[in-house]
RNA sequence: UGACCCAUGGUGUAACGGUAGCACUACAGAUUUUGGUUCUGUCUGUUAAGGUUCGAAUCCUUAUGGGUCAACCA
């Protein structure tokens, strides 16, 4: 026998079977991914969707969905859709465990009379501007509010007017009472409950007052027996409240564990940030392919499995990190690689003039993927005239060029090899139109002609193709860490999209379909994009080539 | 002048007191009808100083560096 390949852990899943082996919650794992209905779901949230499903799935638990609706100022239903359905392409199930922290408003409102009855939570009048005042700074204590010490009954009362709307927006608060010397600013009596005369887009006006996260999350998570609370590191601070409030009910105890978000070179993972990209219309909209979203990622044809390799490869751990991209760019392209059906695609033009060829059209097969025999071949038409990628000429080519230049020869990709003779410049000096000469005998497969040349290019036939608009996307900023500057507008890559209009694509991609991914031959990855174009097909560069030819 | 957390090649992540490994990147070579793919090889690392120990990346102390916390956001 050969030795099994080691499984290695990271410090959560250790954490995890070590409270199997301890029979904590009778071994029972119960996870949940806790989305704020605030934004569209970008790359980071499906590390956090993959770590939280995946949990589930190798110790045999479940995960739920779970909307965190607590501020209705920013939230909205077109929210809640949109990650609903994200989550689904990324290839999660979460069954029929949909649930929103609003469902739990009322029992929310029960816990914390339960703890103005224990004298452990009160009502304070001031502004929020003297809270904020006697707070303190974290280098020196707070001191007490002057509403600290109400009695339960007037703790009580004064809550129920919160409640019942008799009282305006800001002018009161419902806070813990913990200790406002607490090294822990979170532990400074906290808010627990604030006044909001804006409708829920659940629970519409039925409630004024409103939970804030840390007294929502974690007595959702009670509520649900969730076993492994699983968070970003800037929540590390709010444990010991996210503990105490847990305590304090004696309510089932929920465990808050931390990890480190993920950061990806060029990409910006603040939602606020990137609701400004599509307010401005610096993109244009949540799924935009050079936005960092699912829905973005879908649109330019990322394959959710290669999102989910990716977000395991990454790792978890404590430790803050920033991704490199090209650890991103060869997970996608070794998917790609695999699957995407090979077609010649030519984004700019050159045509070509066969002057020796004058036997009409001749149909050459190739495959679909060399990559997996099983994909088949098709034929494609050569005839005297062609069209190659402009790049592939150069009239005074560098050293290390080795495509076409005058008197120098290329084979054209499962076609024949050509000599360029001639070439026809416009009044601008550009390029237009290439005289070249075939050799009969070097047809591919059968060529007898003893040439070698350096270089394959691809091509199209000029009257079996059809004309296309083919979108270039490069990342969308200028730096690799974009978070580090204060204006996005000076870091914008003003070439991170290029329109090509005019590609010629082998005529069978009029048959393109969404949702499939095609690998125009030396040029990238492309798909079909799934937007509306009046019937006209549009493709998106999912991701170039490696390139080891430097320009 | 606080609390909490973190520190392993360029990047990310393993090694759970006993040979510092893997992946990506970079570079070099081989193969190739995609300058792709594939294959082979090379370079580069335990933040520092003490301590414990036969033995420390691992445990302890201190220092240094980095992160988080002063919304009625999450």
């Amino acid at each position: 026998m050969s030795e099994s390949k080691e499984i290695v852990r990271n410090f959560i899943e250790e954490i995890i079977e070590e409270d199997i082996r301890n029979n904590k919650h009778q071994g029972r794992i119960h996870t949940r991914f806790p989305p704020e209905p605030n934004g569209y779901l970008h790359i980071g949230h499906a590390k956090s969707i993959c770590l939280n499903f995946g949990l589930a799935n190798t110790y045999g638990g479940k995960t739920n969905l779970r909307f965190d609706d607590t501020n209705p100022v920013t939230e909205d239903v077109e929210y809640v859709e949109s990650i609903k359905q994200d989550i689904r392409w990324l290839g999660f199930d979460w069954e029929d465990r949909e649930y929103y922290a609003s469902d739990y408003f009322q029992q929310l409102y029960e816990f914390a009379i339960q703890l103005i009855k224990s004298g452990k939570a009160y009502v304070d009048d001031s502004s929020a501007e003297e809270i904020s005042a006697r707070r303190g700074v974290p280098t020196s204590p707070g001191e007490n509010s002057p509403f600290r010490n109400r009695s339960v009954e007037e703790n009580l009362e004064l809550f129920e007017e919160m409640r019942a709307g008799k009282v305006k927006e800001g002018a009161r608060v419902l806070r813990a009472k913990i200790d406002m010397a607490s090294p822990n600013m979170h532990m400074r009596d906290p808010i627990m409950y604030r006044i909001l005369f804006t409708p829920h887009h659940r629970t519409g006006n039925k409630w004024c007052i409103y939970p804030t996260y840390d007294y929502a999350h974690g007595q959702s998570d009670s509520i649900e027996g969730i076993t492994h609370s699983i968070c970003t590191l800037e929540f590390e601070n709010h444990r010991p409240l996210y503990n105490w409030f847990i305590e304090n009910l004696d309510i089932f105890p929920s465990r808050q564990i931390e990890f480190a978000r993920l950061n990806l070179e060029y990409t910006l993972m603040s939602k606020r940030k990137l609701l400004q990209l599509v307010n401005e219309k610096l993109v244009d909209g949540w799924d935009d392919p050079r936005m960092p979203t699912l829905s973005a990622f879908r649109r330019r044809g990322i394959p959710p499995e290669a999102l989910r390799e990716f977000a395991t490869a990454v790792g978890i751990a404590k430790r803050e990190n920033i991704i490199e991209l090209s650890r991103f760019e060869n997970i996608v392209r070794n998917h790609l690689n695999k699957k995407a059906i090979r077609t010649m695609a030519v984004l700019d033009p050159l045509k070509v003039i066969v002057t020796n060829y004058d036997r009409g059209v001749e149909w050459l097969e190739v495959e679909n993927n060399p990559e997996d025999p099983a994909s088949g071949k098709r034929k494609i038409a050569f005839s005297r005239e062609i069209y190659i990628e402009q790049d592939d000429f150069m009239e005074i080519p560098s050293d290390n060029y080795y495509r076409l230049s005058p008197g120098k020869m290329v084979r054209l990709k499962a076609a024949y090899i050509i000599r360029c003779d001639q070439f026809v410049k416009d009044q601008n000096g550009k390029v237009t139109e290439l005289h070249c000469t075939y050799v009969p005998e070097s047809r591919s497969g059968q060529d007898t002609s003893g040439l070698k040349v350096k270089s394959v290019i691809h091509w199209v036939d000029a009257s079996h193709s059809i004309t296309t608009e083919v979108r270039l996307y490069e990342q969308l900023f200028t730096k690799p860490d974009p978070a580090s500057f204060e204006t996005i507008h000076e870091i914008i890559n003003p070439e991170s999209l290029i329109i090509l209009s005019d590609a010629r694509l082998e005529k069978d991609m009029a048959n393109a379909a969404i949702g499939f991914s095609y690998q125009f031959m030396r040029k990238g990855y492309f798909c079909l994009d799934n937007g509306n174009h009046d019937g006209k097909l549009v493709f998106n560069r999912t991701m170039t080539l490696k390139d080891s030819f430097s320009k």
